[in-house]
Formats: C-alpha cells, sequence, structure tokens
DNA sequence: GTCTATACGCAGATAGAC
DNA sequence: GTCTATCTGCGTATAGAC
C-alpha cells in the first residue's frame, strides 16, 4: 500500500512541522514522537529518509494550499472580497515561509528539486493572486500595471502576520486578532493611504 | 580587551551566517571556518558558546538595523520618500526573517532571552516606521487609523522581497529588481489599487 | 509496520599546550 | 588568541528480529 493510513499520519506531522521550523531544524525523532512510533520505523515509508519527506510533504502542502486558495477566490465576485477570503485561508494554516524557503531549505536540498519545489512554490501562493488580480482589473475594479509584483507583496504582507504572537496581548492591552489586521491591510492595498478629496 | 579586533570579524561572520540561516542552521564550524580559525578558538570569545554569539549578533544586527532606518527617515520629508529610502535599506541588508525568529530561533534559545530580543526587533523594526507614519498623518499627509498594524505590513511587503531570488531572469526574460519592486509597492500602499475618478 | 541494536559522523563544548 | 586533542550527545541511517 503506497499511502497507507500510517504513512499519511507520518505525513500530516512532517508536513506541520516542516512548514513550523523549516528543514534542518526538524529531527526524524521529533516526527517519530510525535507520531508515536520510533524514528528507524520512518524509513520503512520513506527509504530515502528526510529529504524523501520534506519532498513529499511540500508537494501535498503546495496542492493543498492551491485548493484552499482557489476556493476562497472562488467564494466572492470582488477583489476585496477574494484578498480577504484568502487572507482567512492563509492565516488558517501554518505558515509558509518563503524567505526561509528560499535561503536555508532549499539550499540544503538536492539542487533539482529544489528549482522545482521553488516553481511550485511560486506557481501555487502567487499565481492565483496575480489571475485574481487581473480579473479585478479586467471587470474594472482595479487599475496599475504590475499585478505580478503586487501579488507577491500583499503575500509576504499577509504572511508577516504569522510572526505577530497570538494568544497575548498587545502592549495597549488589545488582544491580537490576525484577521482583522489583515482586513485592515487589504483595505488600506486597495484604497490607499493618501487622503482622497 | 572586550571587544578586539578578532572578535568583531567573528561577530561580523556569525551576524552574517545567523541572519542568512538562522540559529539552528549555523555551525560553529561554519562560523569558524569562514573567519580562518578553527571552531575551538570561539570559546575564547564567547565563553558562553553559540547562544551567546547568537545573542549579541543579534542585537548589534538590531542596532545597525535602527540607525538604517532612522537615517534613511532623515534624509526625505515626505512618507513616501521616506518609506522607499527605508525598503532602500532593507534591500540592501541581509534578510531579517521575523516568522523564522519567531517560529524557530527564539523557542531554540533561552526563554528569558528569547523575550527580550523579540521586544528588540519589534522596537527596532516597526516602532519608527510607526513613528514616521504618524509624523506624516500629523503633516495631513495620509489619513487612517491603525498605523502600527500598517507598519508591520509594510515591514512584511518589502521583507518578501527577500525571497524573489535575484541575477536571474523573470519568465517574461525581465532582470529582477527589488528596489523598483518596491517602489511599486509603496506606491499601490500610498495610492491604493481602487480606481480615483 | 514497528521494534531493538548498532554504526558513523557531526555539533557543541572543555582542557591544556604554545 | 589560536591551536590540538578529546569528550559527550545527537541526528541520520542500516540490519535484522518480531
Amino acid at each position: 500500500m503506497l499511502n497507507s493510513e500510517a504513512r499519511q499520519r507520518v505525513l500530516d506531522v512532517a508536513e506541520r512541522l516542516f512548514a513550523e521550523r523549516g528543514f534542518r531544524a526538524v529531527t526524524l525523532k521529533d516526527i517519530a514522537g510525535e507520531v508515536g512510533i520510533r524514528h528507524a520505523s520512518l524509513y520503512h515509508h520513506f527509504p530515502r529518509g528526510k529529504e524523501q519527506m520534506f519532498i513529499e510533504v511540500t508537494e501535498r502542502n503546495m496542492h493543498r494550499h492551491r485548493a484552499g486558495i482557489e476556493s476562497a477566490i472562488a467564494a466572492y465576485g470582488d477583489v476585496r472580497g477574494q484578498l480577504k477570503a484568502v487572507a482567512g485561508w492563509l492565516l488558517s494554516q501554518p505558515p509558509i515561509d518563503l524567505i526561509r524557503m528560499t535561503h536555508s531549505d532549499m539550499p540544503a536540498i538536492d539542487a533539482t528539486e529544489a528549482w522545482r519545489l521553488s516553481e511550485l512554490a511560486a506557481e501555487t501562493m502567487i499565481e492565483p493572486i496575480h489571475t485574481l488580480l487581473q480579473s479585478g482589473q479586467a471587470r474594472g475594479e482595479i487599475e496599475h500595471g504590475d499585478l505580478g509584483v503586487i501579488a507577491g507583496g500583499v503575500l509576504g504582507m499577509i504572511g508577516s502576520l504569522h510572526s505577530v504572537p497570538e494568544d497575548i496581548f498587545t502592549y495597549n492591552n488589545v488582544p491580537v486578532d490576525r484577521a482583522a489586521m489583515a482586513h485592515t491591510l487589504i483595505d488600506v492595498m486597495l484604497d490607499g493611504l493618501i487622503k482622497r478629496e
């Protein structure tokens, strides 16, 4: 059985840990420990070891993100609603740290695989948002040219909210609400900070 | 001599490597190798080992960033110029990955130190931009309330540009220019994507 | 599919010579 | 200030029993 129940449990744990800490910072014992087996048993499911796990897990993660992002977009008809829905999805998932992927995870694995995964990440994360913006432009909702760059910027902006610690209080004693922050940022992106007459 | 020439060379290398790869992914041999000494010699300068190096190096990095950001701001009188200057500074430096700091670096060191460094990072990176925006608001340049959140968003947006690979060409055969991308994003942030009549 | 046992190398750290 | 030598523990990986 190529995708047994046990194998799935391993993938689930590994996906979360790799997403949170990155390739190098996760050990096989961490994964095995959370699954509830010995680390040597992982080699039964992934004979080529940690790197194989990371690659499979990253692919699975990307496919799930693509589905999540696209269904968020499909639920709304306007750019504002769509962007906020995408933000809601992204904040419901473990962080995807593209900086770490580029500078730390990818250099640690086989170069060909690294290139392929980087491409996959770009297609998964940026392309749907880019398309969303282009459709909005076609409908006359928004103007401006560099929608590819802007898609990346939106993504970075939303993703950075993962670094604000949750379930604590800010210095104003206001509880942190990442979704509300995302809405604020998207509104600014759409309406601009400069006063309109 | 507390801050000898040799110690500074170690700090320089360590600062770059920790900034690029994070605490766990950097080994003492990596650092010693680039300095040109044996890893055991590092303990002469940093008796408490890797964690001491990381803490000192992070503090130094933050102090340099605060100076760089503040002098960028001081060079301009308007929000648009100031934000672009800050972006220029940030893109001239090794990436500061706040997501990785939060989810990977900080959990790996002493909790008290981790908390202190997280505070320092927030003060260094967010506070000057927050202040910049408040001044712009006071001058009547911009409107809107949640300037703290917006400062964080700008930072995340600019920082994410560190994950676009440089010295390659995009799929359009257009060379990557991070500074130009940053300017595009800042203009969008100020003017908004929505058409103005 | 999971286990125990084991090999091997690497990372962090210490002692003491020069 | 830097070295060599050495210790200890951990992380990856393999072999083979159950």
